[in-house]
DNA sequence: CGAGACCTGTTACACGTTTAAGTAGGCGGC
DNA sequence: GCCGCCTACTTAAACGTGTAACAGGTCTCG
């Protein structure tokens, strides 16, 4: 009933505390015999090491902290992504016995103010901070208390922090590509908040990835919302020269888009190509179900985790590159449609999807 | 830089560190004067205390945990649900000053193997236990740890432990009026894992509610998964008699339903009403939109917490009811498909949905 | 056979906090 | 003027671990 503790089984063992520490941490200064002793005891017993006392004696809490925003981390998109990324990071640390302590807030301000607190008291040994922005000012105050973190994103340059970072200009590069195998040319990308740093770097890949395919065209609508996505996609449409194929972020905006091409009877993917980035469930079920960009945000939590508790054990450790995105093929792509002129010709214009 | 303790506030103030104890902690025994003294100090230097040595001393983790499974709490339905629950025990506890500690297993002797080592480890004060099901072996399994725990479901007359419940009786009966209030008089439920308690409880509750109304039949489906849909779907509309309504259990399954309702021809809300029980953000965006019934996660989240924290306290808390459910109407529910004989008539036929 | 080296175990203290018990000094009351 | 009591503080111990420093005993080797 009541906890055991090293005390109880050095009275039954007949020994000093310090030889069941000894003993229990494997460490030398106890005989053989002993030891075997000892262990028996506190296997019978079910001891386990009390981790407060522990915590203090070696001053280390043997907890991380990850801490979300309460509105923007659920809203934008649906939360699979990060639940399974919480998995992943939880399977990494639990088998260093580390505990993942997680927070949610309204704002940055907030934030930062976590993590002073969580320093100050000690509550875990570091951080892992998601979702870095543009200027980012958790950055700096946490590099300023000198607590070991780990940033999901790509700031190399932007911060001594370490950083776990996707290639994102390599996923643009197979998204335009997919698109072009399919005949596509002129494709437009619909995106989230620029002041978020892996929008401006896949808005910045998406451009590289059309140019290096000389195509070209500004095609790029930018913060745009899940409530935006209906008079985006309507403006994109009414162009004189439309795109075949779009590229929206975030699953939300994309399942918006698809209904109102319903109603504007565009046909998915006949008429036009539809493409999100980042997977999720919802993509799975959509109708038709979307071809995406896929990262393994289960592998992607145990990467940054790794990193972390590298870097807790005093190693000095540097940016990291993550798991690669890949194109998960679904109804939403397909051929772009046949060109008016003959393909020889040296113009092609092609049949897009205007709003009829 | 280095962390400051109650020992450099006592040094710095010129008194011992028990009078600086007494008064960062509001309690007598020393002077006004020094006491304002002190505190000044404390705050100037950025003092706060380390939890593990209070935890130590009072022998109380300030942590409370979570564990969710990792296969089956993230595929049935889409994880919306959990993440905004969390948010909402964490909002709560933050509040106390506790922080959450989550963690994911694979499967329930895992997971009581967890609460086993928490308890020993003396890492949380209490646990908050989700998904119970038919004969849960965990529930047993804290109550003689001893280990304060609230559960999150119907446990009422199972279990000594304290329960935070949802009346889906209430809510199934809110279901049923809705559909039988747009016509309907077959209606069928499609429901998931009958060993989870509240399919359980909802399946009763559905019969209940059906009965109430004087309305029969069997047309239950149980232990249907998301890849059931389609056919557990097309085997209800193969009936003699169709339902006209199908309420489905999780929203990933209700997503299936609907692209076999598309390929059948059916067309949704006009030849059937579709609900789903428990609302998502993919209910939302389906299309059409689906008529949900949805419970407000992020409270159900905060009462539970509120519960616990309760618990925690010392006092004796029994059960609790949670947030009531409510219908989101959307676009996936409409009048029942108009009878074939006149309504007056003795014995009504109505135009099923029947496959074409 | 005695001096060190080595093995096994102990004692003592530290980590940062709380708190029971103890000790001055001042003050009032009889 | 002495006793007792209150105030304001200090000292000491405790929570459960870990570990440096030390103490016997045995072994080895010259």
């Amino acid at each position: 009933m009541a906890r055991v503790t090293i005390a109880d089984i050095a009275r039954r063992a007949n020994v000093s505390t310090s030889a069941v520490s000894y003993a229990l941490n494997d460490r030398p200064g106890v005989g053989e015999a002993t030891r075997r002793d000892i262990l028996a005891i506190a296997e019978s017993m079910g001891w386990r090491p009390n981790r407060a006392a522990r915590s203090l004696q070696a001053a280390r809490a043997n907890a991380v902290g990850l801490i979300f925003r309460r509105d923007k981390d659920s809203a934008e998109e649906t939360s699979s992504f990060l639940l399974r990324f919480l998995d992943g990071v939880e399977s990494e640390l639990s088998e260093h016995d580390i505990v993942l302590v997680v927070h949610a807030v309204p704002d940055h301000a907030a934030e930062i103010e976590v993590y002073r607190r969580w320093y100050a008291e000690s509550r875990v040994d570091g951080v892992i901070l998601i979702n870095p922005v543009v200027d980012d000012l958790r950055l700096p105050a946490v590099v300023k208390l000198g607590m070991p973190a780990v940033v999901v994103g790509d700031v190399r340059g932007h911060s001594p922090l370490p950083a776990v970072w996707t290639d994102d200009t390599e996923a643009a590069t197979l998204a335009v590509e997919h698109l072009i195998g399919l005949g596509h040319r002129r494709i437009a990308r619909v995106g989230g908040h620029v002041e978020l740093l892996h929008t401006r770097i896949r808005k910045a890949a998406f451009s590289k990835a059309l140019a290096a395919a000389r195509l070209g065209g500004d095609l790029n609508v930018d913060n745009a919302t899940e409530e935006d996505a209906e008079r985006v996609t309507r403006r994109l449409l009414a162009r004189k020269s439309p795109p075949t194929a779009i590229l929206y972020e975030g699953d939300t905006m994309a399942m918006r888009a698809l209904v109102t091409l319903r109603e504007l009877g565009v046909s998915v993917p006949k008429d036009l190509s539809v493409m999100v980035w980042d997977d999720s469930p919802l993509c799975r079920l959509a109708y038709p179900s979307l071809t995406a960009l896929r990262r393994d945000a289960f592998m992607y939590g145990r990467l940054v985790a790794a990193h972390l508790v590298t870097r807790l054990s005093g190693q000095a450790v540097t940016d990291r590159r993550g798991t690669v995105a890949e194109i998960q093929v679904r109804d939403s792509t397909g051929p772009a449609p046949v060109t008016v002129r003959d393909r020889k010709s040296g113009r092609q214009k092609d049949a897009g999807a205007g709003i009829r």
